[in-house]
DNA sequence: GCGCCGCGCTTAATCGTTTAATCAATTGCA
DNA sequence: TGCAATTGATTAAACGATTAAGCGCGGCGC
């Protein structure tokens, strides 16, 4: 009949029930002193009612919004998915919700976007930094996930150590001559990746690195990488520092009529969406995204939790390193013997 | 030096330029009657001091949280970062915040996490359905993106046209027999992709459907599909449904020493990212997610300030379907009147 | 028997904003 | 000049939750 506000609320609970508001808000959060009967009663008449907290209430009177913010600068980046998936995971367990900013890519978006952010009153922001780009003071704590080498890095994976992983890998198949494939060698990801490798890396046995973008900048967008001129002048593996240029790798050999991995082998990093199916499926290392997601959140939630004056600050985690998991399909395999031509070592 | 609480508000405002708060809120909002020199007094102390509205007590107060939320149920779907990207930017332009919450992969979880984004208190939400799903009532206005053919869908993109013009280009470049290749059969998307490109056949071709998750139930995941044989029964396409399935014939056919372009022509869906990228390049069909976002958050966003009693409804958009434009690169090419063995229409 | 303690609940203040209602002062008009 | 209308501001209530403080009452100790 005489409908007020949809949803119900602490008041009308209490009214219907003949107690105070106190009480109620008492009851449902366990806080003050209320007697076990009443608790009882109180929980059940809200769960029969469909009550649910308003946010806007909470926030304003406890200055927490229980949302935290998400800021992935990176163009399109294919690793979005797995991140924004495993951080709304972590976070919506730990009571939160994720907000998030994706700045096209350009930097003073970046900002922009934590800007944008802080206006929300998020409670604290997960960060996967443009490459190269400091976190300028936010007024809330921030959690970087970018690789151990960056100063201010909160947790990630283990680059160098799946870089290294890779390479004991390829070792064992008997791999002598490696070219190491990455992108942008500003990359602080991709440099720790490429610096596992090399380290890991036994005797008798070189590698070179190729930077796409760096070619890419003399040549033009999606040129060729020339790899089968690199096949041919020796080298039997292909160590690319993500998987999209580990696929751009593959189906260049294949499209020259090299064998993967007959002839040669090719490896990636992330195990991307499209690394089991592709064929031949490609060997990888994976970043355990949902325990870094973990990490991260809790971070966030007890720096949250401690500090009542909600200053800006980079959070810090127990441990910020968490292993990468090699993953071997079926695009690496024993080094050939005997490449096509025998211009071994020529370059 | 006595320093209350961080951020100015209001009332500091107010009684820092001896006004009341009410003024201060008039002259920010231009609504109530407000002298234009007060105006311009109260707006530039408001600038200088950094004021920033609270979130928390505009909400309480206006019963609008001003953020939207977004359903992504497919778990890992690569589309993800180019469809957050389009949200976000056409909600943030509206001033709307966007909340995610991707259910993973399960369909209770869809409408938990729907119930996650209610308990926030979005003020609508944009979902892109899990396949033959369809959303709950929940309680606030809900904008679909899925496909035309989809029950209740607000707005997508025209996939059956996009099926029309890979049809007319393969047709332009005088294939006869096409291969679709689809994952799903249940997927309203991919089924209008597929009626999209059987519509467009011209008369003397023909086409088959190869659904990948039926083969994969009967001989594994990651199985091989079989596309040589076919190339060899004659089929000089091979039309995916996705980009993700197109690279996965790509490389299945690389590997089996079927040149492409030259042999067969491979052609996908969505450009994603990897598209422009492999060799040979992908011809593929692009959706205009921008404008699709923009539309759906504009309808969401009209539905809200229309209605001021927040009830569940799917909203409606006035542009249903947005063209798709195809991006034509090097994995299509003329057809080759002679395949390499000549068993074609055995099958 | 008196006072104190602590339990169980209520009262009331508060967070920051919006907005209807009100009010004083000035202007307009006859 | 007197009354109404308009302008430019204030006052106060409200949104829904949290939480410190208060208060009556029964039990316990001495």
């Amino acid at each position: 009949m005489a409908s007020q506000r949809p949803g119900p609320n602490l008041s009308r609970i209490a009214t219907s029930l003949g107690v105070s508001v106190a009480t109620v808000s008492n009851a449902l959060s366990g806080k003050g002193r209320v007697s076990d009967a009443l608790i009882e009663r109180i929980r059940a008449h809200a769960a029969e009612l469909g009550y649910v907290p308003s946010q806007a209430g909470r926030a304003l009177r406890t200055g927490r919004s229980a949302v935290l913010g998400l800021v992935l600068p990176d163009i399109a980046n294919p690793l979005f998915p797995k991140i924004a998936q495993a951080i709304e995971y972590a976070a919506s367990a730990a009571g939160y919700g994720v907000l998030i900013a994706d700045s096209r890519g350009d930097i003073t978006a970046q900002t922009e976007a934590i800007n944008r952010l802080v206006e929300r009153g998020v409670d604290g922001m997960v960060v996967v930094p443009r490459r190269a780009t400091r976190i300028s003071g936010a007024s809330c704590p921030v959690a970087v996930i970018d690789t151990a080498s960056t100063p201010g890095n909160t947790v990630a994976a283990d680059h160098w150590q799946g870089g290294k992983e890779i390479a004991a890998h390829l070792a064992s198949l008997g791999h002598k001559q490696i070219l190491i494939i990455g992108n942008n060698h500003e990359s602080n990801v991709q440099n720790d990746r490429a610096g596992g490798i090399r380290a890991g890396l036994q005797p008798g046995m070189r590698s070179e690195t190729l930077w796409i973008e760096r070619l890419e900048n003399e040549t033009g967008a999606g040129c060729r990488l020339g790899l089968a001129k690199k096949a041919r002048q020796g080298f039997t593996a292909f160590a690319a520092l993500s998987d999209l240029q580990a696929l751009r790798a593959l189906t260049e050999l294949q499209q020259d009529g090299i064998s993967v991995p007959a002839d040669v082998s090719v490896t990636g990093f992330d195990d991307l969406i499209w690394s089991p199916v592709v064929t031949p499926s490609l060997t990888t290392v994976r970043m355990d995204m949902d325990t870094i997601a973990e990490i991260a959140v809790s971070a966030l939630v007890n720096r949250i939790n401690e500090s009542g004056t909600r200053e800006g600050v980079l959070v810090t985690a127990h441990t910020e390193r968490v292993p990468m998991q090699l993953i071997i399909r079926q695009s690496s395999g024993l080094a050939n013997p005997a490449p096509k031509t025998s211009e071994m070592e020529s370059l």
